[in-house]
DNA sequence: GTCTATAAGGGGATAGAC
DNA sequence: GTCTATCCCCTTATAGAC
């Protein structure tokens, strides 16, 4: 059993095609164009990842746990109180989509780029962007259940229009010189008053 | 000098393509496929479209026709009221999403499957979708224009912000049994609450 | 043995020629 | 309509360098 060579590889490899692809766009970025950037052998990429396919996969899984940290990271900035906490989570994706090389959601651009790639088997990307989009749409799910609201599925749509909102007009926006704060502005300001208001 | 052989041909090739490029995405679909289907040869194809990006810019030049069409009949359906207008133009949104075959907004789609399309020449694809969505936001500034409001730039962005999270929903969440009409519906009800918020 | 470099297989794309 | 030219894609196999 031959042990692990080159510790880094792996990273670099998928740190280059990570780069590339949210860039870009996975289907824009070949393999060559990886193995060129990455400085690396053909052979030794498809040592790590069998199929472009396992390389966009991982991708989304690395991007995915980011998100999650910021998530986390974001919550315990805004203390006990659910409300507070909703506005931070959508503050969160507002101050995310400023960022100057921020090209749209990952999971929602590759579900954007492959319309028909099914959810078959576990490890498969379209199954990695969509736990992730459920993952998120439940962090907000669970502190609208903590509030004393009229309907609480309501809200949470709205909210979830809101953050989708965002990423979408990150994703066009950006073309001619429109700027993205007023939109992100206007969606916390928003999601505070909506989370304000009684029942 | 030939005449125009078969009137229809054009519109029919236009036909069968639309279908298909919003159905399967424009980049799945080939240019033999489309031959396939309208039954039309080769020659005739390129003798009306010369590559496959001007037939790409006519499908979305129908779609905006088409867009322009239901807006138009949606605001004079809303009567003179601005108010009114601006719930009836996010109404037609909430309406277009529910239908069974909607699968995303055109020109959003081709501008994720293209993101490195520059505007370069007139009638190029993303010339004609950035002149839509352009055009789609500007009919509500001009009803906003109108309001009374403290902040109408504001305003403008968080009901833009409702009509590109519905669009960007409709992208993803029918993968799922997840149905769209929460979210329409809670789009329609927040833009009311939005444009009847005195200042 | 580990990695790089290169070539080739198999498929499908646009576009043009006949 | 069919057939071809040209190109790029993913993937695999082979050959060479440290």
């Amino acid at each position: 059993m031959p042990r692990t060579p080159a510790p880094g590889t792996r990273d670099r490899i998928l740190g280059v095609a990570s780069r590339l692809f949210y860039d870009h766009g996975v289907r824009a970025v070949g393999m060559n164009r990886i193995i060129t950037e990455a400085g690396t052998g053909k052979n030794l990429l498809y040592q790590h990842f069998p199929a472009k396919s396992d390389l966009v996969a991982a991708y989304l899984e690395g991007a995915r746990e980011r998100r999650a940290e910021a998530m986390r990271r974001a919550l315990e900035a805004a203390g006990d109180d659910p409300r507070e906490q909703l506005v931070a989570l959508v503050a969160e994706v507002a101050t995310t989509v400023r960022h100057p090389r921020f090209r749209g959601c990952a999971f929602r651009n590759y579900l954007a780029e492959f319309p028909e790639d099914d959810a078959e088997r576990d490890g498969t990307p379209a199954v990695v962007a969509h736990a992730q989009l459920e993952e998120s749409r439940a962090a907000i799910a669970e502190r609208v259940a903590r509030l004393d609201v009229a309907d609480p599925d309501r809200l949470v749509e709205q909210l979830w229009l809101l953050v989708d909102g965002l990423y979408l007009q990150a994703a066009y926006r950006d073309r001619l010189d429109d700027q993205l704060d007023p939109a992100a502005d206007a969606a916390v300001d928003l999601a505070r008053r909506l989370v304000n208001t009684r029942p």
